[in-house]
DNA sequence: CCATTGCGTTAGAGCGCTCCAATTGTTACC
DNA sequence: GGTAACAATTGGAGCGCTCTAACGCAATGG
């Protein structure tokens, strides 16, 4: 059951060990005779290199480990495809481990990660704190993407949420809104740039921001607008901290009677496939994450191959991805 | 830059490189206090042990390899949880590639993971042929999770697709419904087994099957129900391919003035978070996903410590969700 | 005819670890 | 006091590969 080994294929094909290798490693110095000999060797032995020898013996691996906060989420699903579209370019492979949204699972990701002598890891929405950062960031060059704390000597590569919630606000504004609401993030590591992005925007078109704590799950939207329709105090604007409150909003409106957008308009977050769905049909603020994924590709090589050393801290500018669930409002005796 | 080995921390602790390897591995016949001597070097150093070098030595690496073919679909997030849990818990680690939908860089994940001397490979919704499903099988025990081809010497882990239909068809049919409609997957691998599942299911019941062909997107249904309106052919109830498809036919219905349920009962496939969000509150038939992740790496522990060489295929039972989407039906003129 | 060049090939050390066999040190027993 | 038994430790070979230096062998040129 033993698989064959460099040392079969060579017997095999009458050659030396050291030719194979060669051979694998389509070095230009060998004769087309032995090549194709140890070729036909090989693949008559159905020889696989072991990559664990390989690695051992070159001293590198030209891996990188990912560390993804959430396998069940979409949105760092997309920054994963463009983390590896970018790796495979580059000739590297990429090795996914999953955070499990659990930092003690983080952590022992990382450690694994390390000790397959990843040559760089790429955390996607990591929840590590400073200490363990630090650590990782000693051993192998690190990036964040998407969203994490920030640490000297760890690259970031995110979007400005600050930007984001402005652009939110201002297409509202545009349409003629000015009783806004924002459903904010509760705990999550992103709630607070973009509940300031919103109140700034909202005060700078001279508009008084309403904010309402919220958290990132269904069920917190839900309770909120609940509250907002008990209270009679609903706006003719939401802006929810991601899709998925977004998608809360919506339901709530739509059994109290409510239609999107004519009496109430809806903005969501991350555009992700919710957004999406035409029953949902959701305009929402969108964040470029396969370019996101690419780009810590890019920087880690920075690092790698041309060893940069001072930190790189990208913020990207978000888009805002229109759909129906906007329009402009209706005016009637309370708003006027 | 370079990490200190074990040489490095037998020097620091004053003992031979083969004491830190039994440390390293808590050998029960070290003393105290060399030990913590080893242990303390170890944490100075900031040692992690190299994974190459160990499995080179070991001759075995403890590790699955998973091949998810498509990182996006949060369906398939589940099963992996599942599969990663059970490894855990028998000191496996786990080694994801993602497919991508696409059966050439599948092929190559396949290769990249048995070059990497993984144990086992646990293929999540493969896509790939025959023939490299036995190459694969030859060198490394293999488990198809959820939907592939099925192969000799290849064990699967499955749902039973025509139990699920009949599911569905009883559901509604118990709910008063006669006039039920299948949107198929069109070339969906499991498109066949649900097709043919609801035709045997509403034979039994002494009703005639309606199919309509479809696809797997949400595009797709909302094509074939555009065309039901049309053609003034709604049923009743339309039992969907997947739910995706189920919530393309409930946006269709809403914009056609059809009330779900009162008009029309919908029942998805899956139960995906699609389904769960309330505003969509699907009825979906449910396939235990983290069972099957969980059975995937059981069968795979048989193959290789328990060395069994019967295959292995089990089709699980799926259940039903039931949820706001289905309903009696409307009994007017013209189902009368 | 011998030194020179260069190409294709190979021997052999070494990557960091494990594991077996061998060694030392300690205690126990007759 | 000698030996057996055991526990703790170590040397060294070997896992499958890469890579450097050296080698053989042609063709070339003086």
């Amino acid at each position: 059951m033993s698989r064959p080994t460099m040392e079969t294929v060579a017997e095999r094909a009458g050659v030396s060990r050291a030719l194979v290798s060669l051979v694998m490693n389509d070095s230009p110095k060998v004769s087309d005779a032995k090549r194709t000999a140890v070729l036909e060797a090989a693949a008559a032995l159905g020889y696989l290199p072991n990559l664990h020898a390989r690695s051992l013996a070159q001293q590198r691996t030209k891996t990188f480990g990912i560390i993804i906060n959430d396998i069940h989420n979409p949105f760092f699903a997309e920054v994963v495809s463009g983390i590896e579209a970018a790796a495979d370019e580059h000739g590297f492979s990429v090795l996914i481990l999953n955070g499990g949204r659990d930092p003690g699972r983080e952590r022992r990701a990382v450690e694994t990660h390390l000790q397959f002598q990843v040559e760089a890891l790429i955390l996607v929405g990591t929840r590590l704190d400073d200490d363990a950062l630090e650590r990782a960031s000693q051993v192998a060059p690190t990036v964040i993407v998407a969203s994490g704390p920030d640490h000297p000597g760890v690259d970031t590569i995110t979007t400005n949420d600050t930007i984001g919630a402005a652009l939110a606000v201002e297409h509202l504004v545009a349409l003629g809104h000015t009783d806004i609401v924002h459903l904010d993030g509760g705990d999550n590591i992103s709630s607070r740039p973009r509940a300031t992005g919103f109140e700034r925007a909202m005060k700078a078109a001279g508009l008084e921001p309403r904010v309402v704590r919220a958290g990132d799950g269904e069920a917190d939207a839900e309770a909120a607008v609940v509250q907002l329709v008990e209270d009679e105090a609903v706006p003719t604007a939401i802006f929810a901290f991601n899709d998925l409150l977004a998608a809360g909003v919506l339901d709530v409106l739509d059994s109290a009677g409510l239609r999107v957008p004519d009496d109430v308009s809806v903005v969501g977050y991350d555009n992700t496939f919710i957004a999406e769905l035409n029953h949902m049909s959701l305009t929402a603020v969108d964040q470029p994450r396969r370019k996101m994924g690419e780009l810590a590709v890019q920087t880690m090589l920075e690092r790698i191959e041309d060893n940069r050393t001072k930190p790189t801290n990208l913020d990207l500018a978000p888009t805002l991805a229109v759909r129906g669930s906007t329009g402009p409002p209706r005016h009637d005796c309370t708003t006027r």
